[in-house]
DNA sequence: GAAATTTTTGAAATCGATTGCAAAATTTTT
DNA sequence: AAAAATTTTGCAATCGATTTCAAAAATTTC
């Protein structure tokens, strides 16, 4: 621990500039030189610091990917791809928390460009704020940036997006064709993504002539269960459901069969984002997949070509399709 | 972007020294001048490097997390409560995904030393190979670590532990309580922590003179569906089952509930680690809870110890519990 | 074997901060 | 108003690497 190029070199009774050039393959070392010195670079269990390297090369060797929470699933996909691709070209990720408002989440703009990361990746719509496109300006103008779920009009920014609103009114569109004429939406927490789902549900309902009925439900599998309760109390007449997340469909689920309702025969469910719970759950969810592994994969891909050429950029829009399983 | 203490020092008609000892808060700055800085610090969006403050105050302000897949919900938990922890006190978290091997593990030790961080965390049984500890040895020698649910015995390495031997002969000793006669265990991938558990319900059921039958599935639902398809055809005698895991415990009441059987009359379930999953399946599990939040709490508070004196370190042992919900 | 080339090496500057120490500026005391 | 005490400030060294440029060593040529 410790141990500086010079401790290095005056063990191997050269110069510092003589050690950096060995551990950097640098040509022009002769050849026995080179050994010694790498032998003992090996036996001292040497690392050289990153950050001092980083200081003179002008460079950090480091990424920063924010997601709201990371404990969200449909978050953490991304961060893993993208942690794992860079790594094997010597980058570490910083995988941050940017917390639940605005403000903190421009804080964190700022943390990364404190950290002098080489690209960022914004990971959930929750990111879509002014505050936020003014940090970015402030502190990371010309840092490469993928926004997964998300826009800024900045020359550094690309984007990466599903198109929710199509999904969802794709989803609505099946369930009509399918004759179900009651169609209720259960949304969770109101962020963009969200609202773009509404968006598609509310053009879709106006297409076909149908009512819309919308409901919010709490995040947690037990509150879309109450929320669901209430929702067919209410309506009675209900035939189908979308829900903004799958998570939510399967607490509903689940409360609707409690009820004795039969799944899809009284009444169809839909989930979104074909979340692993998707499949594991009894019933299956037919579920709106939002392509998430296309999504992170394309944020992956676009951030490569952006480390390479700092002035890329890119927007790809990714059409979520209907995965259709026992639920409908 | 880009600009250094020189550049505020320029603006501000000061030395370089003034416009640190305002970054810092350092005392014996006239107020007047004090604040034209940092009006100048202020308009400029102006961010220290935290890599050339750290060379000169050796520190990092980095903490190192090491996970063998962040996707897996089981270890991002402590991942997350370290994170947010430490943010607030300036740290940022290096999240990485160490892979698949040993070789992998010990290299990500190494890398870990490169970028200098000031304390580091591994996540998961996987970590306990003597690779790994020769790593920290050799790279590592006086960094606190924390490891969660492992141990080596090393001065610079704290244990947090849960104790899944007694978690799962605990399982066992409940079903038979209950009259189960004919146990049996699925475990999934050969690593440390699932052989504490196998060594478990093999004491236990060595303690309620039982036979031991132990099958292996794949880590997916779909393969532990078919693992207990074939554990029951050539078991039909059988019970209960204990899984190593609650994904693979729902993936076998799936198929078991396909097959006709009926849970908990025919047969009981208990899966293991308490995981999402387990609550939300349909029927509800029963599990082994590993107390996965007493541990990440754990780790995090010890670390926060470690971090203010490096040569305090602590093992704790976490006894599980078992919370029974429909499968018993 | 000396001169010309080529290869190998090291001294010193640099990256962007922080800090000890001495100098300069200001305030207090006579 | 000069001397003493105190407050502010800046110079220069430092952290651990990398790199340019020139010097030293080794090799080739005549």
């Amino acid at each position: 621990m410790g141990l500086t190029i010079y401790d290095i070199a005056k063990e191997a009774g050269v110069s510092a500039s003589t050690v950096s050039r060995v551990i950097n393959a640098r040509p022009g070392i002769k050849r026995s030189t080179r050994e010694r010195v790498e032998k003992i670079l090996r036996d001292s269990n040497f690392s050289v610091s990153e950050a001092a390297r980083g200081l003179v090369n002008q460079t950090s060797r480091m990424l920063g990917i924010l997601v709201s929470d990371i404990r969200n699933q449909h978050h953490i996909e991304g961060a893993y791809m993208i942690e794992q691709h860079f790594m094997k070209k010597g980058y570490c990720s910083l995988i941050l928390n940017a917390g639940d408002t605005d403000e903190s989440r421009a804080e964190y703009i700022r943390i990364l460009s404190s950290r002098r990361v080489e690209a960022a990746v914004l990971i959930g719509s929750v990111f879509q704020s002014e505050k936020v496109r003014k940090a970015i300006i402030d502190y990371m103008p010309t840092t490469p940036i993928v926004f997964q779920n998300g826009e800024f009009d900045l020359s550094n920014v690309s984007s990466v997006v599903a198109d929710e609103t199509e999904g969802t009114a794709e989803a609505v569109r099946y369930l009509y064709n399918q004759g179900r004429r009651n169609i209720a939406y259960i949304n969770s927490n109101d962020t963009p993504s969200n609202r773009k789902k509404i968006a598609g549900y509310d053009k879709a309902c106006a297409e076909l002539d149908l009512d819309s009925i919308l409901f919010v439900s709490g995040d947690s599998a037990e509150e879309s269960a109450d929320t669901t309760e209430r929702l067919i109390s209410e309506h009675p007449e209900l035939d189908a459901i979308i829900y903004a997340v799958d998570l939510l469909c399967v607490g509903g689920a689940r409360r609707l069969l409690d009820l004795g309702k039969s799944i899809p025969k009284d009444i169809a469910l839909i989930g979104t984002d074909n979340s692993p719970f998707s499949i594991l759950a009894n019933p299956r969810l037919s579920t709106i997949d939002t392509k998430l592994f296309e999504l992170s994969s394309a944020c992956s891909d676009i951030l490569e070509k952006a480390i390479e050429n700092p002035s890329y950029t890119e927007h790809v829009v990714i059409r979520p399709s209907l995965v259709l399983r026992e639920t409908t």
